[in-house]
DNA sequence: CCAACCATGTAAGCTGTTACATGATTGA
DNA sequence: TCAATCATGTAACAGCTTACATGGTTGG
C-alpha cells in the first residue's frame, strides 16, 4: 500500500470537501491557516501526482484546467486515516495532523469518530504531560540547567492545554449528539 | 556562511554546555525530551560532520573515542543564533527552536538576552493569535466547516498559552535580575 | 562466554524547499 | 497594453528516516 504523507491527507480531505485544481489547492494553503504547509508548486504538484499514481484521486477536465476528484480508493484511504486514534508520539510531533483529522471529520456519517478522536487525544496528551512531568521529577532532570527544565515545563503546560481542550470539545459534542438523536 | 539547521544548533548548544562524543549526544536525544529529533546515527553523525567541516566544532581525542568541543567560530555562531528574536513565522512552525534558544540562554553573560527573547516571543505569539482570530472573524472562515474553525480556535488557544507563559517567565526573571543586582 | 552497551559510520530513499520557467486569460 | 492572476510544471538540493553494518569493551 502506498505511503501517504500528512500533506497528502490534507489534499485528500480538501478534495473530498470540494473538488479543486492544483492551483485551487495551492490557494487554500496560501489563504487559510491549514497546517504549515508551503503553498509552493514544488510541493503540491508532485504530491498530487503521487496521489494520482496511487489511484486515490483522478483529474477531470473542467472549464479552464483539470479538477481533482477522489476515487473510491481515495475515499477509503482518507476514511481509514480519519479513524486512526491518537498516540502519544503523535501528540509530541504531529499535532497538526491530529487537528487536520479533527477538521476533516466534520460531517462524517459516524459521529462517534470525532468523539473517539477527542477521547484518544485527551488520553494521549495527558500521558505525554505525565511523562514529561515524571521526567522532570526524576534525577536525570537535575543535571539540566534551570532554563532547560523551564522549557520542558512549558511543554507540559502546552499538552495540558490540549488535553483540556479535547475534554471540553468532547463534552460539548457529546451533548450535541445526544440532544439531536435521543 | 554555512547554513545551520535547528538540529545543528541543538548539537552546538549541548557541546558548549558539555563536550561530548557523537554517541554521548545521541544518548541525550534518546533520554531527554529535547525537541523531537531522532537519536539515530544517520542524523547525528552527518550533522556533526557538517559542523566540523564548517569549522564550528573540533574533535579531540579523549579516552575511548573523540569528544567534540566548540571552536571560537562555533561559539560565535551559537551566540548569534541565541540573540535572534522571535518572529511570528517562527512561532507558527518552529516553536521547538525557540524553546531551545531559551534553554541554551541559561547562564549567558548577558542576562537581558533571555528577557529580550521572552518579550519578542510574547509579542510574536500574541500577533499570531490575533492574526488567527482576525481570520476566524473574517468572511473567508465562513466557507470552512465548523470543525475546521474549531481546529483553528485550538491553535489560537495554544499560542495564547505560550504568550501568557512568556509574559509570566519574563516577569519572574526580571524580578530575579533586579533583586540580584540593584 | 554472551549480552549489553559503547562507538561510528554508510546507503537508499522520500519529502519538501527554493528557484526557475512557461504560457493563457482577464481587468484596469 | 501591462500587470495581475490563473495554471502547471521542473531542477537542484538539503535534511531526515530507516535500515544495514561493523567492531570494541565491560559486566554478570
Amino acid at each position: 500500500m502506498a505511503v501517504i504523507t500528512v500533506l497528502g491527507y490534507a489534499l485528500l480531505g480538501l478534495i473530498r470537501d470540494d473538488p479543486r485544481s492544483g492551483y485551487g489547492l495551492r490557494r487554500v494553503f496560501e489563504t487559510t491557516p491549514l497546517g504549515n504547509y508551503s503553498s509552493s508548486p514544488g510541493s503540491i504538484y508532485p504530491a498530487l501526482k503521487n496521489l494520482q499514481k496511487a489511484g486515490l484521486i483522478e483529474a477531470r477536465a473542467a472549464g479552464k484546467g483539470n479538477v481533482f476528484h477522489l476515487t473510491e480508493a481515495g475515499r477509503a484511504a482518507l476514511d481509514a486515516w480519519l479513524r486512526q486514534s491518537v498516540t502519544v508520539d503523535e501528540v509530541a510531533r504531529q499535532m497538526s495532523a491530529i487537528m487536520l483529522r479533527f477538521a476533516f471529520l466534520h460531517g462524517h456519517p459516524d459521529r462517534n469518530l470525532t468523539l473517539d478522536l477527542l477521547m484518544s487525544l485527551e488520553t494521549a496528551a495527558r500521558a505525554q504531560a505525565d511523562g514529561l512531568a515524571a521526567w522532570l521529577a526524576g534525577e536525570a532532570a537535575l543535571a539540566m540547567p534551570l532554563q532547560a527544565r523551564l522549557a520542558v515545563q512549558q511543554g507540559v503546560m502546552s499538552v495540558q492545554t490540549i488535553a483540556a481542550w479535547a475534554a471540553d470539545a468532547h463534552r460539548q459534542l457529546k451533548a450535541d449528539i445526544e440532544g439531536s438523536e435521543p
